[in-house]
DNA sequence: GCTAGATACTTGCGCAAGCAACTAGTTCAG
DNA sequence: CTGAACTAGTTGCTTGCGCAAGTATCTAGC
């Protein structure tokens, strides 16, 4: 029985310290974005993907699976993103059920102001999680992933 | 440039891959712990914790930190478990600001319910997301974690 | 061509989270 | 011993999320 009763193990503690990570870093960036450009890392996510997704749309769909986020959430999230002027809403002509956002000018040039921000304090939470015992490994772990 | 680039980008990389996996596994135990238990995750790993803490007690700050938490969502959350019987504040002796709490009976018997489903569930989604070519590899990271 | 069912998005409602302000208890300088 | 500074926890307010229900559009079978 052991063996098997070591792999729940291992994974419970290998999702307790996901977890952690993933806590700890988000809330360092939720304040860094939140007081540089008054984003949420969530509508960072979305500008982020957007831009990526050069000349190419994206649908509230694809979006929501994105972010990891309801297709409500979804909307509404599209919803203050439009109202701040940062990205717009485009029908889609061959299927009209379907809505395609794109950044705007002014959404691009906030990403362009946000993503330093971004990128360093994503940079000193690893490095501060990297310190902590812990979460060490899986700081590690991530640096080793494949380089796409 | 290019190395410190890289090094930015491979960050900014690991770290949506790193968000995906947590989102897809917290969505999943989300709704597996709700349906079978009647707990969040946050709950499930309030009760968890305390658990491990074997015949030791957490003050709510502790919580907080272990939970990712602010210490009013600390406060309501240990509400909403106490109001069930599923654990007790217990106010510390050497210092009356502190509050200890610790499981009830009825809180352990609802873990021991909740952890086959919990760990089974954390399984599916982890084995799911080992078929997500993009998560694949931090799956594999998380299983080759050093075992405490 | 028309109706039944699927799909894409939006909206109403209740819940849980964060921030900031508050209370109660502790510590320490003078 | 007294009050100022600090710490632990709670409460009021606002905001964003998920679920479930609703609307509009598309697709298939007759």
């Amino acid at each position: 029985m052991g063996i098997k009763d070591d792999a729940v193990e291992v994974r419970a503690q290998g999702w307790r310290t996901l977890a952690a990570l993933h806590g700890s870093i988000e809330a360092e960036l939720e304040k860094a974005l939140q007081a540089s450009s008054d984003l949420s890392v969530v509508e960072y996510a979305v500008l982020d993907a957007l831009s990526r997704q050069d000349g190419w749309h994206m649908r509230m769909q694809q979006l929501a699976r994105a972010t990891a986020l309801s297709s409500s959430a979804t909307t509404r999230l599209v919803n203050r993103l439009e109202d701040r002027g940062l990205l717009t809403r485009i029908l889609c002509a061959d299927d009209r059920r379907g809505i395609y956002t794109e950044l705007t000018m002014t959404g691009q040039k906030l990403l362009e102001a946000a993503k330093p921000v971004h990128d360093e304090t994503l940079a000193s939470a690893l490095e501060a999680a990297e310190s902590v015992p812990e979460l060490e490994p899986l700081v590690r772990a991530l640096g080793a992933l494949q380089r796409v």
